[in-house]
This record gives C-alpha cells, sequence and structure tokens, in this order.
DNA sequence: CTAGGGTTAG
C-alpha cells in the first residue's frame, strides 16, 4: 500500500506538467526574458555554504522555469557537482555550458575544470584544458588542472604541467605552489619538495605566509620534523595556521613533549589557540597521559566555546580513555550529538585498552545498531578489546565478518591482532597458519604478536621461528630481542640468552634507555635515567641519597637492592629514572595530594620497593602508569583488569 | 585555483 502512494507521487505521467505544488510556486514565466541574475544570487549562497545538493536542486528549478544559465550560473553549479563527486551531473552541465557557448569565460574553465578532478576524472579535466587555446595562457586554469593532478596523486603529471608552464611564461602566483607543494608529501619525494621550496624563494613567493606553512606541513608529511621546525623558525611573522602546523606536526610523530613546549609558547606570544591548536594538545595530552593538562585544555575548550566540535570531542575521549578516567571519556561520548565513526572507535579502544572487553563489544554492537558502517580502524579497536579481554570466538566471528560482511579487506594491523588474539588464548599453530594464509605481506607487527605470544606461553621452538622473521623485517627493534630473551629465561634457557647477548653486541644494539615523567605545574618534567640536566638536580639527587639512607635504617633494606643500587650508580648507567621523578614530586608537591608517576616501560622490581616505602615513609600516595601499556599500578600492585 | 585537525595493535 505505501508503496503504491510512493510511486504515485513520484512519477508524473508523460508529457504532462509535474503537479507537485511547490514548482508551480516558485515556477517563474517561461519566455526568453525569465530573468538569470535572481537565481544566480541564490546560487553563489548555497554554494558558499556549502549547501551542495540545495544548490542542485536550485539549478533544476531554475532550468525548469524557463531562466537560462550564463557565465555566473555555471561555476557554482560545476562546484557543487564536484563537492558531491557526481559524475554524471557534471558531465550533463558541461554540456549545458557548451549550448550556452560560455567555455572559453575562466571562470567556467577553471569550474569545468575542478569540478572532473574532484570526480575523479583527471583525464576529463585536462581534456578540457586542452581544448581551450585560452587556458594556455591563464594562471587560473593551471592552478586548477595542478591542483587536480595533485589531489588525484599524479605526481609527476603535476610536475611537468609546472615545467611547461614556466616555459609558456605563464605567471606563477601563490596558489600556484599551494597547488603543487602538496604533491611532495610522501618521504620519497622530499627531494622533490625541498627544489619547490627554493623555487618559491626564488619566484618572489617565500614571504607569503600561505605558501610558508604549505612548505612546513609538506616537512612535517615527509617525516622531517627537523625540517619543518627550521622553516618554522625562520618564518619571522608567525600566523595561528603556522604554529597549528608544527603543532599537529610534532603530534602526528608522537613528539608530544615538543607539542606541549610549543603550546605554551605560543600563549606566551599573545596567539589565541584555536580548534585545530587543541586537537593537537589533546592528542599529545593522550600519549603522554597528561591528564591535569588535558582537562585545562577541556576548560578553554568550553571557554572558547567549542564544545560541539566533533573533532575536540573525538580527542577528549581517547585523551580521557588513555588517562584511565572512562567515565569521563562515557561522558563525552554521551553528550556528543553526532557519533562519527571516529568517536566510537575511540570510546571502544578506550574500553579495550582497559580490559573491559565485553563493553567494548556491546559498543561495537551498539554503534551497527546505530547504522554506523565501520571501517577498518575500527576493527582494529574491537580486535584488539576482544584479544585483551580473552574473547577469542567474538575476535574470530569479527575478523571474518569484516570481510565477508563489510568487505574491507584485512591488512596487516587487523592480522596482528588477530594473531595476538590466539596467540593468548594458547593456539600458536593456529596463529602461524594464519598468517601463512595472509594475502598482504606480514609486517613486524604480526610476526611480533607471534613472538609476544611465545614468551607468554613458554614455547621457545615457535619463539625462535617468529624472531627469525621478525628480525628480517625490523632488525634494529630492541623490543624482539628483549621478548625472544625473555622467553629463553622463563624456559631456563642460559645458551638462549647469551646467544641474543652476543647478537645484540654485534648489531651494536643497546637497550632504549626508560624514562618517566610527571606533570606539575601545566608542564611535563621529564626525567631518564641518570639525568642530570633538571634545574633541581642538585637537590634531587641530594634529596634521594638522604631517603635511601633512612629507609636503610628503618626498614632494613635487603642487601641487594644496595648492591643493585651501588651498581647502577657506577656502572655509568645512573639512578633510575622513576626514583628521580617520585623525588621531584616530593620536593615540589603538597602533602595529601596523590602523585602520578609515568614510565615508558616496565617498572623495575627496586623501583616498586622504593616507591612502597616512600609511600609508607612519608605518608603520601603513588600512583606508576606505564604509558605505552595502560597498566596500572597503585601502591605496587598492578590494578589493571587485564591479563597481561 | 587557495596553507593547519580526531580514531588503530605490539
Amino acid at each position: 500500500m505505501l508503496k503504491q502512494c510512493v510511486k504515485k507521487k513520484s512519477l508524473p505521467q508523460r508529457g504532462q506538467p509535474p503537479s507537485t505544488s511547490t514548482v508551480e510556486f516558485f515556477r517563474i514565466p517561461a519566455s526568453p526574458a525569465a530573468p538569470t541574475a535572481p537565481w544566480n544570487t541564490r546560487l553563489r549562497e548555497l554554494s558558499k555554504l556549502s549547501r551542495f545538493p540545495e544548490a542542485l536542486a536550485l539549478y533544476r528549478q531554475m532550468l525548469r522555469s524557463g531562466a537560462s544559465p550564463n557565465t555566473f550560473t555555471f561555476p557554482f553549479a560545476l562546484k557543487s557537482c564536484g563537492s558531491l563527486s557526481l559524475p554524471a551531473s557534471g558531465a550533463q552541465l558541461h554540456g549545458h555550458v557548451l549550448k550556452a557557448g560560455c567555455e572559453a569565460e575562466p571562470f567556467v574553465l577553471t569550474s569545468l575544470i575542478s569540478m572532473y578532478s574532484q570526480c575523479s576524472l583527471i583525464d576529463d579535466a585536462r581534456k578540457v584544458f586542452d581544448h581551450c587555446p585560452q587556458s594556455r595562457h591563464l594562471t587560473v586554469c593551471y592552478n586548477a588542472l595542478l591542483s587536480g593532478y595533485t589531489s588525484n596523486s599524479r605526481f609527476s603529471d603535476a610536475l611537468s604541467l609546472f615545467c611547461r608552464m614556466r616555459e609558456m611564461g605563464v605567471l606563477v602566483n601563490a596558489v600556484t605552489m599551494l597547488g603543487l607543494i602538496p604533491v611532495c608529501s610522501l618521504p620519497v619525494h622530499l627531494g622533490v619538495g625541498m627544489c619547490l621550496h627554493c623555487c618559491s624563494v626564488k619566484l618572489g613567493l617565500g614571504c607569503e605566509s600561505s605558501v610558508g606553512n604549505c612548505l612546513l606541513t609538506m616537512y612535517v608529511k615527509c617525516g622531517s620534523v627537523e625540517d619543518a621546525r627550521v622553516l618554522f623558525d625562520s618564518i619571522s611573522c608567525k600566523g595561528l595556521i603556522t604554529w597549528n602546523a608544527m603543532i599537529s606536526g610534532y603530534a602526528q610523530h608522537g613528539l608530544a613533549s615538543h607539542v606541549l613546549d610549543l603550546y605554551r609558547e605560543m600563549k606566551s606570544c599573545g596567539i589565541r589557540p584555536d580548534s585545530v591548536t587543541l586537537v593537537g594538545v589533546l592528542s599529545s595530552c593522550s600519549h603522554l597521559g597528561a591528564y591535569h593538562i588535558g582537562c585545562q585544555v577541556e576548560r578553554q575548550i568550553e571557554l572558547s566555546g567549542f564544545n560541539s566540535n566533533p573533532f575536540l570531542n573525538n580527542a577528549l575521549i581517547n585523551m580521557y580513555a588513555r588517562c584511565g578516567k572512562l567515565a569521563k571519556a562515557r561522558a563525552v561520548f554521551d553528550a556528543m550529538v553526532e557519533k562519527t565513526v571516529v568517536s566510537w572507535t575511540a570510546i571502544i579502544g578506550g574500553y579495550g585498552m582497559h580490559g573491559q572487553g565485553e563493553l567494548a563489544v556491546e559498543l561495537f554492537e551498539e554503534m551497527l545498531q546505530a547504522g554506523i558502517r565501520p571501517d577498518g580502524a575500527a576493527f582494529v579497536s574491537v580486535l584488539s578489546a576482544c584479544s585483551h579481554a580473552g574473547l577469542t570466538d567474538e575476535g574470530l566471528k569479527y575478523f571474518y565478518a569484516m570481510e565477508k560482511k563489510y568487505l574491507l579487506q584485512p591488512g596487516p594491523e587487523h592480522y596482528s591482532c588477530m594473531v595476538d588474539l590466539l596467540g593468548r588464548a594458547g593456539q600458536l599453530q593456529k596463529a602461524l597458519d594464519l598468517i601463512h594464509t595472509m594475502r598482504v605481506r606480514p609486517d613486524g607487527a604480526v610476526w611480533g604478536a607471534l613472538l609476544g605470544a611465545c614468551k607468554i606461553h613458554k614455547n621457545v621452538e615457535f619463539a625462535e621461528l617468529a624472531f627469525e622473521r621478525v628480525i628480517e623485517l625490523e632488525p634494529a627493534n630492541i623490543g624482539y630481542y628483549v621478548l625472544l630473551s625473555n622467553t629463553y629465561n622463563e624456559a631456563n634457557n642460559m645458551d638462549g640468552i647469551l646467544r641474543v647477548r652476543v647478537m645484540m653486541r654485534e648489531r651494536k644494539l643497546k637497550k632504549e634507555p626508560g624514562c618517566s615523567y610527571i606533570e606539575h605545574g601545566g608542564k611535563v618534567h621529564l626525567f631518564l635515567a641518570g639525568d642530570r640536566g633538571h634545574p633541581q638536580t642538585i637537590e634531587i639527587y641530594r634529596m634521594l641519597n638522604e631517603l635511601e639512607d633512612w629507609l636503610k635504617e628503618i626498614y632494613n633494606l635487603d642487601k641487594n637492592y644496595l648492591e643493585r643500587r651501588d651498581d647502577e650508580r657506577l656502572s655509568g648507567m645512573g639512578v633510575h629514572s622513576e626514583k628521580l621523578a617520585i623525588v621531584f614530586a616530593l620536593l615540589n608537591t603538597k602533602h595529601g595530594t596523590e602523585i602520578v608517576v609515568i614510565k615508558n616501560l616496565r617498572v623495575c622490581e627496586d623501583c616498586h620497593l622504593f616507591m612502597k616505602l616512600v609511600s609508607k615513609a612519608v605518608d603520601r600516595q603513588f600512583v606508576i602508569r606505564d604509558a605505552t601499556r595502560f597498566h596500572h599500578f597503585e601502591g605496587g600492585v598492578c590494578s589493571c583488569k587485564d591479563y597481561w
């Protein structure tokens, strides 16, 4: 019944005018004198507001009304087709352009070129360009085609067009460079990117702030953060976007403490951060576990009225989750009006990393119910949640559904989750079989996951096999040598341990230094083992010695602890970073406040003992958090529900 | 034609 109604309404009889009242209402008398200008004005407005579907509807209405589109109509209609990626409508519009005879108008010409580029029909864009002799002399046409090549990742075409442009003596402006520079956003293209940098300077465009910002981002995307920083320092008039580009650049490369330093510097220069700045800062807080700075940022978000920005809310969910505040993460998530797949991924990942696999799975199902299509990242978060919580069957179910139901090709990151899942469940052979069925080449993480499982289950045979593979792919990754060595240790295989040591020495690999840090006064204070760089170094070491002497007396510290302590000092390794951070906190925080120390690697037993005794002796609460694994050690006991 | 942004294991 419903079907019939719909059919009757939407399909008017052939040859008869549509009978809906809206069309009649807007109808303009069909005569050659029907004015075009009012339509154009409205069309331009809608296009400027990015209301493209409405703009196209208006264009159709305009045609029906009998008004004829002109030079000032087509650009906005074409832009709408391009933005919505509607190649068929775009081609139809092209027909209208030809009929109206305004293909040679520069504004129309560039709009046609960019429409085809946005619809991924870059060759059609080129045809338009070649077909019109006008375009050979117009900077805007080259610019349109250049940015078309860039957005369709046609590296060499973009460059040869640029060369041709220069040969023809066409004026190169800032927009040309902005269209061209982003083709060099892969490390392999860094050399060309540097040439473009020189080129910009030679052409007198080096002082254009937009070009500078664009180059800065190019260096970041090429993985050359140092070069980006050099450029950043050389820019004399840094605008908000310049600061944001550098801050996001550091954030994307995980240089979280650099982000926080730069953020402070930016504020002290009197630049007001906007939502883009805060996204970068929040993501760095997540990486560091810098909860208090994260909270400050949230207040700033409220003050600035950015509460409903989805990028910021997603970053907030992640920050709270990684700082162990799941309830807060959930509150932000629940308050979001428009939850994207990224929001769901963040909250699912949050529950997953804290061992709450059942909740993560429930949320994933809720997401599906809400009609959100999961992407590759969403599957990574649910699969890893399953593996941490021991939900082997659920994990397998999702892995198969991913390919069969959602038609997503699993990448190496999904396989490494699955190997982890099977491996933790003790099914090492199945995990190995799965690796052999992979259609993509397994990466280090896949073999690494198998190696990790071998350590849990003390399986030397499989561990040696996995190690051999993983080391081909990542020969300098110390973590894998340590894992193999630990596996031998669990199996009481001393020969194995020695072999790993020899291997590490031959390859000149040293265990990476641990570091610990503490948030204090809106700053992150970082300590390496034996660090002497902190301004309070002298006080810290003096107090540490006093403390240890005192602990020795009142608690009878065991001999081994003291021997190891002297060892660490004499061998040049230096005092463990946890101790430095703990003493720093004692010196600088009020009695009664909890001290949160964050560690990048596992906390050693002696430091645990030290913390426990200090906690008792001076009556202070400590939490040591492992920032890489989200283990929560409270009072020396691992409170994490995960069964790592 | 036009510079900066969120989620993902080990």
